[in-house]
DNA sequence: ACAGTAGCTTACCCAAAGTAAGTATGCCGC
DNA sequence: GCGGCATACTTACTTTGGGTAAGCTACTGT
């Protein structure tokens, strides 16, 4: 088979469009909410602090569009919207599982060297 | 040992810290480019298309401000300024690593089910 | 002295994000 | 059946941040 393209190269068009999809301003913490199993609207605006409904649903919608989110509406009352991750929204914990590491092993700031020793 | 922290909690003020500053406009483009190599400041904006010198000053002085990337003068004629990552820096690479992975397996837009089948 | 190169810096404008208020649907009390 | 409350948006307006262009410093070559 061919070689993988995720070869680091200096610039990559994928990679970009992904990093900066992802790197929106919240969906970061949207995702990482969708992932531990918080599904609806007004839990999601609950559980990221600074969050706005607005914001929210716009992300959602974005995500949605991406195919990375669906939207189902649960007809009981009141209303209620229901949103999971797709299995290409669910592969992102591998993206969210390396940033929690990294925001873990470095999280005390301005360190430059390693960070046991 | 203890139970590392990055447990896909709903919420994690560490991993928002990271995911915004990583997530940031041009960032994650900038830190690849630096991963592969580039060091020079016209050289990253020559890799990154769209990127301005004015956006590229900006993200490199808040990422030499959170201890990723270290800046070097070198007085040549005309004077070179090299940007090379820190430890915390290079770190990023299983972030990157990971978004190119995801990036490669969905990159064909909106599919929603499992890439290989 | 003037054009050119590298790396910023300032000035200005528009698009994205923040804040607040409004809308649609349906139940409850009165 | 009308006001009030709840969920999930939606619209209007303000503020912040990114985009474009030009200038600025220090040096070199002609």
């Amino acid at each position: 088979m061919e070689a993988m393209d995720s070869d680091m190269g200096p610039f990559c068009p994928k990679y970009h469009r992904a990093v900066e999809l992802i790197g929106r301003r919240w969906t970061g913490a949207i995702l990482r909410a969708l992932l531990s199993g918080v599904s609806r609207f007004s839990a999601i605006c609950e559980t990221v602090p600074g969050l706005s409904d607005r914001m929210l649903a716009e992300r959602l919608r974005e995500l949605e569009a991406e195919g990375i989110v669906t939207r189902t509406v649960v007809p009981e009352t009141p209303v209620r919207v229901e949103y999971a991750l797709t299995a290409k929204g669910r592969d992102l914990d591998s993206v969210i599982g390396a940033v929690s590491g990294w925001a873990e092993r470095w999280e005390a700031a301005s360190e430059v060297s390693a960070p046991t020793g």
